[in-house]
DNA sequence: ATACTCTGTTAAATGTTTGTTAAATTACCA
DNA sequence: TGGTAATTTAACAAACATTTAACAGAGTAT
């Protein structure tokens, strides 16, 4: 289904945008186990939902499945690849190197999934030299020149609090589009500039409201 | 407003709920910055959200504002604390200390916020004898004993996916009543339990999605 | 006093989920 | 092999939830 250049598409609701990737994960994983169709029912019953919502979110991109048979598996996992455009690599940046930081660069669950970090930058003289794998630190001046270099389109702020928003703002300024920020503020950015929030604060914050009405 | 033990209460929303943390973030920051009142508007602006959004979030727990005036800040935060209970401390308790463990349990968001690492597990004998903090590396085995004695609520996940769900079965099993999971899996809990995610890799999965639409 | 500001609330608009049915596919049985 | 029952999607409709808009009335400032 084509869903670009189309004045009269219907808006896919954000919600559904990130239920996608979760159906992804479970899909991979029912892959592995050689399960090859899976029903709405089946793939509902796996992650606490309704499958008529499962449908409907899947009926926002085309047509995946079969009547009387359900959803093959390789076939919806690669249609849902190329929607959630994850069929191809993505660069990455990160800023900031503190334990945050280097726990993010060491973290082995981006790469397998086609996000990689080619750029690590610190404000800290002494990380400089810091070899991380494959990728060297710089510093925070190098932002512009390697960004654009070395065509990177996302951005990890790990930096603290105080330093964020600059760090956004220099990595918008200098063409990002997509930005992940670990930093606990209420970031801003332009409206063509995709931000998501990593913040276990907050979690914990909306969880305790359900644990106080339980005690 | 009396919001328990009310059978006919009107059910707030979980995104209302979700977003009450994010109104004591930037309240804390104004009032570090002694701005003493704010408009619906005002905060709105800072926010990103339209004004008539936060004054129907707010209006399902009390009336906090003064017409022509605003919002005491101050005062507002009481009442958001209280009612999300982050008005007490939290006492949690972290599970696997590889390189994500050891990034959380150094993480110095928590505490200021009332949240509380107050034991820490792994199966890997050769942790037990780091000393993290006040705290010492015990085995898993004792997660049952030491959740009961100190009597913590919460569990914080950081182990790798295949052992993920089975440690939220020991912890709910023992009484946990909320769970901060950071294992990129759709894990299962019973409906009294709280479960957050955090995981980075679906944020940057719904992320690409826009991204790819603006190239 | 008077004009202005801003909340709380109600109503309307919009968005999301669920239920239902027809049509397609499969499985089974005679 | 042909017919029939059981599945299951896709699409539509209805129910429900959330957001936005509008406005009356309370509070503020001059």
């Amino acid at each position: 289904m084509q869903n670009n250049n189309n004045p009269t598409r219907i808006e896919v609701p954000e919600v559904v945008v990130q239920r996608l990737p979760i159906y992804v994960r479970v899909l991979s994983q029912l892959l592995e186990s050689n399960v090859e169709v899976i029903s709405s029912h089946q793939l509902g019953e796996l992650l606490q939902m309704t499958p008529a919502q499962i449908r409907k979110d899947l009926s926002y991109f085309g047509r995946f499945g079969k009547q009387g048979r359900g959803y093959n598996i390789q076939f919806l996992l690669d249609e849902l690849r190329q929607i959630l455009g994850i069929d191809r690599a993505w660069k990455a940046c990160l800023v900031g190197l503190g334990r945050l930081g280097r726990a993010i660069i060491n973290y082995p669950g981006f790469s397998p999934e086609g996000f990689e970090i080619v750029a690590a930058f610190d404000n800290d003289v002494s990380q400089y030299d810091s070899r991380l794998g494959t990728i060297t630190v710089q510093a925070m001046e190098e932002i512009a020149r390697t960004v654009k270099e070395k065509n990177i389109s996302i951005g990890i702020v790990a930096v603290p609090s105080n330093q964020a928003q600059s760090v956004i703002d220099t990595l918008v300024d200098n063409g990002i589009s997509g930005i992940l920020n670990y930093a606990p503020i209420a970031p801003f950015a332009p409206a063509n500039v995709v931000m998501r929030n990593i913040d276990p604060v907050l979690s914990l914050q909306s969880m305790t409201f359900y644990m106080k009405e339980n005690e």
